[in-house]
DNA sequence: GAATGTAACTAACAAGTGTTAGTTTGTATT
DNA sequence: AATACAAACTAACACTTGTTAGTTACATTC
């Protein structure tokens, strides 16, 4: 049970903001009036607006980062594979679905910062979809457009956060599993 | 072959910038360079910025309502409403992935249409729900979550936005039926 | 008790915001 | 030539923006 330093207090405040209305539409008295104190003492604590930002977006994309490097290096199979990156996404965005708007939203928003993160993005989407190639090459997956599947599966994968605060009754090992069926599964009897 | 107002012109334009960096960060500055006049002179075609939001987001939302009651009053079978849907959200964002942005990322500053657009969306996913659960009733589909189907079938439709422009040799009725294949029958051998 | 560090405050800044008022310019119609 | 209209302009408004400077209050440590 460790305490919270305050600048953790407002990046954590400012991540509902943001997802809220988004970064650009939030200020800075926005947050100390969440904060209880004014936009000027925001600064004890941190350095700019962009900060905020680059903290909430960065954290999250080295997670899924470290998430894809371990699945990438297990003995599993494609399928596994695929298993474990819904499981990734489900977890994450569980404990931070405000903090996943941002990353989908307000990447654009990264100013030194924006660099490395469309680095992580793009070797993050390399892997998964080396993944999948990898799943058609040895015949666990249909031999269709791999690039659809990217796509389909990253997508509903990215929009968990909009669905996941409204589904109070969660389980996420239920959720991953459910949705692990229909995405390689599919839907038609 | 009409000619476009100036309105039509500004509303082109700011849809644009909207994608790029969202609503909130576009200011009449920029949408007024970008028509090469200055801002004040936007204030002869338009009565305000929400005005232009209002416009890109209304339109694109009722686009959606027509579309899906067309597909509910059909006459054919659960698997092919599902088909169709996907084909409308193909179409649609094929011909305004632009406006789509707004529609996903800036809906919230909506603020006399708000109300007006909440409802069309939860018509929307209603009926989208309604053909999903008719399907499991009769034994079209599997008899699995249909929440999580619609969930992930509506989250890779709402986000083709992104993917479709990034396709230059995109053929939309070959993307409508790789991605129905992909979403209907899974990716599994 | 003096010194230090944390975290708040007030006041103000320069720049940028959406928008309005009033005016000018060019083109088409009478 | 006179009129009307569309569409641009300049100038300014009231307010909001992120941020800085300098100060105060309080607790902890020497």
């Amino acid at each position: 049970m460790k305490l919270e330093t305050r600048k953790e207090q407002i990046i954590k405040i400012s991540t509902i903001l943001f997802k809220e209305k988004g970064f650009s539409a939030v200020t800075m008295r926005d947050i100390a009036k969440a904060m209880g104190i004014k936009a000027a003492s925001l600064y004890n604590h941190i350095s700019s607006k962009q900060e905020i930002l680059s903290n909430i977006i960065i954290a999250l994309a080295e997670e899924f980062t470290e998430g894809i490097t371990q699945i990438k290096k297990a003995s599993s199979s494609s399928v596994d594979k695929l298993n474990s990156i819904v499981e990734l996404h489900v977890n994450i965005t569980s404990n931070n679905s405000f903090g996943m708007a941002s990353l989908n939203n307000d990447w654009m928003h990264l100013e030194e910062k924006l660099e490395y993160y469309l680095k992580l993005r793009l070797d993050y989407e390399q892997d998964f979809r080396q993944i999948i190639e990898r799943g058609i090459a040895n015949h666990e997956l249909q031999d269709s457009n791999a690039e659809v599947m990217l796509f389909s599966m990253l997508s509903t994968l990215r929009s968990l956060y909009i669905w996941i605060p409204n589904k109070e009754d969660l389980n996420p090992s239920k959720l991953s599993s459910d949705l692990s069926r229909v995405l390689l599964k599919g839907i038609i009897k």
